[in-house]
DNA sequence: ATCCAGGCAGATG
DNA sequence: CATCTGCATGGA
């Protein structure tokens, strides 16, 4: 992978990066399309344009090296495509979704999103972030930061019931005060099964939240989140509960197990 | 109208 | 330990 950096924007050509697939795979739900293959992304308090253009990929930001970490781009995803392609039953969905990227996500952002997430479809899941970051994320200038967590910590469940949270709510009212002091720090520095029971004592983070969480933001890429697509793809006679299907497909992937629940899922969702 | 959406908490065998 | 039910909301 080439990247060159061009004044205000990243050029990258790479057979393995496709901002579309990236940005539509279920791992994040703050941007906007603004073209073909051409979006509008926010994390944190940044904002990036990008595109795909003559078989390169663009990025436009102020903040580019917050972005070239961001989006992945020193980690090999054609290794990790040639090694899970020994595993047969990946390769329509590989070959299909082989620009996608596991996202490097803050973890208070992606654990706030992925609660909302629950028993929610994405374009919800879109609307009640972005309600979110306009209630009470810091003014950019054009548009919002996420939240920090002193910045939740003002709303009260009515506040957040009426950005149409509903039920889950009452979760991050509980969740925002029970990561107080060094929390993050500890999520951050525990191995995976000391982090995973930590995510599992947030109210609204469950077995399948937890496994995003520490994908997404946390790159334990040895876990594999099993939603309703996923587990409609895995289910078998055998593997008939989720966390049977969880147990035996993050054994098997081993430390690829992320990336290749990434490739199923979008693929599965996009009518494979 | 009924079901579903990137599930979870709390209660019950 | 495993299984069951209620849950806010809006679109199909």
């Amino acid at each position: 992978m080439q990247i060159t950096r061009d004044g205000i924007q990243l050029i990258i050509q790479s057979q393995n990066f496709d901002p579309k697939q990236t940005l539509e795979c279920g791992q994040v739900f703050r941007y906007n399309e603004c073209g073909d293959n051409d979006y509008i992304i926010y994390a944190g308090a940044n904002r990036a344009r990008i595109f795909k253009s003559e078989g390169s990929v663009h990025i436009e930001s102020d903040e580019l090296d917050y972005f070239e970490h961001y989006f992945d781009l020193s980690t090999d995803y054609g290794d990790i495509i040639n090694k899970l392609q020994g595993f047969s039953e990946l390769t329509s969905s590989v070959n299909a979704c082989s620009g996608i990227r596991i996202l490097n996500q803050d973890i208070f952002e992606t654990i706030i999103s992925f609660i909302i997430s629950a028993n929610n479809n994405i374009g919800r899941i879109k609307g009640i972030i972005e309600r979110l970051c306009t209630k009470c994320g810091t003014d950019m200038g054009g548009y919002h930061a996420f939240p920090t967590r002193e910045q939740l910590l003002r709303l009260s469940v009515q506040n957040l019931r009426e950005l149409g949270a509903g039920f889950r709510a009452e979760y991050i009212f509980s969740t925002v005060r029970l990561m107080e002091g060094d929390f993050i720090d500890r999520l951050s520095h525990g191995d995976n099964i000391t982090t995973y029971k930590l995510l599992l004592s947030l109210k609204g983070v469950g077995p399948k939240v937890a496994d995003c969480i520490m994908l997404f933001a946390l790159r334990r890429t040895n876990s594999y989140p099993v939603d309703t697509w996923i587990f409609k793809a895995n289910k078998t006679a055998e593997l008939d509960t989720p966390q049977k299907v969880h147990d035996y497909f993050s054994a098997r992937y081993g430390d690829l197990a992320g990336y290749a629940q990434q490739y199923i899922f979008y693929h599965t969702r996009s009518g494979g």
